[in-house]
DNA sequence: AGCTGGAGCGC
DNA sequence: TCTACACAAGGCGCTCCAGCT
């Protein structure tokens, strides 16, 4: 089917001070009338730029405002109050008509607090947000503790949120949108002019003082209103670096279910969708929706059925090749190995293996993800066009991703299909794997360092990459014998690596790349000169091969830190 | 000294 | 046809720290 051309509008405003709250100051909305779902397009397009400001209660403007960004010709609707220019905003929505809209945040706080300020302002024309003709307003978060309101009201619109998409898609300490701009915004991008870029990676905070003071002059005024010109264009070129809405179009044909949910809502519901379309196509009645049975059921703190396992480490420096294996996507390969599901599995505590030969619809939906993941990587390995390549990815991409929440949702009381014994029996098995695994490796006279969930480490007891490589290989065939799709693979050997505590080491690997996993050094709730320190302390001993040596450097290092740090130099 | 609860990681 | 209700939401394992008894 052809891919219909959309309307997209990247939409961005700042807020006023005004009592105890704030008031909507200025908007932007940039208008893409070419845009396609799912193009993977790294430049954004845009047809025009639309800005407008209101003459906040509490401001002035300043008397030489003329209402002109300067240059390239970019006006500015200069309204007389809010209620103004939220009449001005709708006037727009309705004329662009936009398929989708583009923002930061929108989703728990943008549209909603929109709406709250047509709301103080009685503005009639409110439900031109969406495309359905509605008198009363949705009921908002300060009602009913619910913030989906304006979320509500843009029905028939798509909300692409670039907050909502970065926190499921990429791993970040804040998704607040300078952060966002900081680290998925690319350094060079041909087609975009260098300086452009460079200024929207480096995003200008405005804190509501600063919005008060810009509005003292007219230069002021002209760079807040270019911070948040570029918002619109810092949103668009985060949203196409993610590629959340490519991912998420993909992600809604493999589930089948809504693409507007697919933008906003969690996990589970996209694998309920699956898995009721699969129970249908079967003829076969699904389980009965999950209810909660008491409170303490659901809201309960703490685990409800046994997770994976951890080995205990032997802990210690080693300057020999550590070699690691782990088992490709454990968990959705067990489903499928021991045939676990709704139909074939008693729903019991403890739990005990199926003892039918017919497949079940779970391990049967897993296999056909996994199969069609093998048939697009095998395509993606032969195709040459670059647009191409990015699309298959994607596809692949989101493949995996649904294949690998499968697990999670069994064990999630909120879940449609949740099923904690399935969820128990999967993890149970993962355990029995690992422990046979590392019972096997240690018969092989090899001895093993750790081992978590799925993975396993064994001391190779060599400085030679090739001999490892060649260990490596012979004990993955070893262990492969025993399961008749499960596989473990080798994921790669470090060099050195100093083993500290379960879920806590610091490694270098074969190709000289570090990984230091757990470790004070990535945790965000220590203090900057305490990560770095340690990270060059711990550079310094994996790099060096004798390890008196680099104790003494270590030593050396922290002299040199002391004494700056007494000169109050740092 | 030992507990509990949470944050923030790893998988 | 109208009103009230509630809409969020992958899992567990392992330190480590703060706060308490």
């Amino acid at each position: 089917m052809h891919e219909p051309q959309l309307t997209m509008v990247s939409l961005s405003f700042k807020t006023i001070p005004l009592k105890k709250t704030n008031e909507l100051a200025a908007f932007t909305l940039v208008v893409n009338k070419n845009f396609r779902l799912s193009s993977t397009k790294k430049v954004p397009e845009h047809d025009y730029i639309m800005t407008a400001l209101s003459k906040p209660a509490t401001m002035t403007l300043p008397y030489d405002w003329n209402g002109e960004m300067g240059g390239n010709n970019e006006k500015v609707e200069s309204c007389l109050g809010e209620k103004h220019l939220l009449n001005i905003f709708l006037k727009e929505l309705r004329q662009i008509d936009p398929d989708i809209i583009l923002g930061h945040d929108l989703l728990d706080f943008g549209l909603e607090y929109i709406l709250q300020r047509m709301k103080v302002h009685s503005v009639n024309g409110w439900s031109r947000l969406g495309r359905i003709k509605r008198k009363d307003m949705p009921r908002m978060a300060a009602q009913i503790g619910l913030a989906r309101a304006g979320h509500d009201a843009c029905n028939g619109r798509l909300v692409a949120d670039t907050k909502t998409s970065a926190m499921e898609l990429v791993k970040m300490r804040d998704y607040n949108l300078t952060s966002l701009c900081e680290e998925q915004i690319p350094e060079q991008l041909s087609g975009l002019k260098p300086h452009f870029l460079y200024a929207c990676k480096n995003r200008k905070e405005y804190l509501p003082e600063h919005i008060v003071e810009a509005f003292g002059s007219s230069n002021t005024l002209r760079m807040l209103l270019q911070e948040n010109i570029n918002d619109c264009f810092r949103n668009m070129l985060i949203s196409s670096n993610i590629q959340s809405l490519p991912l998420a179009v993909q992600i809604t044909n493999i589930c089948g279910n809504i693409l507007s949910r697919t933008l906003s809502r969690g996990r589970a519901e996209r694998n309920a969708y699956l898995l009721l379309h699969a129970f249908h196509k079967k003829d076969h009645l699904p389980p009965p929706p999950y209810k909660k049975k008491t409170v303490e059921d659901g809201d309960k703190k703490g685990p409800k059925f046994a997770g994976g396992m951890v080995l205990e480490p032997k802990k210690g420096l080693y300057t020999n090749y550590i070699l690691l294996l782990d088992f490709n996507s454990l968990y959705p390969s067990i489903i499928q190995e021991y045939n676990i599901c709704f139909t074939t599995t008693a729903m019991q505590a403890p739990p005990d293996l199926p003892k039918t030969m017919e497949e079940g619809i779970l391990p049967f939906e897993i296999k056909k993800l996994v199969n069609r993941r093998k048939e697009v990587k095998k395509l993606i390995k032969n195709e040459k066009n670059a647009d191409e390549l990015a699309r298959l990815n994607i596809r692949q991409l989101g493949l995996k991703l649904t294949a690998n929440s499968m697990y999670g949702c069994l064990g999630f009381t909120a879940s449609r299909f949740c099923a904690q014994p399935l969820a128990a029996l999967v993890t149970a098995k993962g355990r029995e794997i690992l422990e046979a695994t590392k019972v096997f490796v240690e018969k092989m006279n090899l001895e093993v360092v750790y081992g978590d969930t799925d993975s396993i480490m064994i001391n190779s007891n060599s400085t030679n990459i090739s001999e490892v490589m060649k260990l490596g290989n012979l004990v993955k065939k070893e262990v492969n014998k025993h399961y008749r799709l499960l596989e473990i693979d080798i994921d790669g050997a470090y060099k050195s690596m100093l083993l500290l505590k379960k879920k806590k080491y610091a490694a270098i690997d074969q190709n000289g790349k570090e990984e230091f996993k757990g470790l004070d050094i990535v945790r965000r709730d220590w203090s900057e000169i305490a990560r770095n320190e340690g990270r060059t302390i711990l550079k310094l001993l994996l790099h060096e091969q004798d390890e008196e040596e680099g104790v003494r450097k270590i030593h050396e290092h922290l002299e040199m830190i002391g004494t700056e740090a007494g000169k109050q130099r740092i």
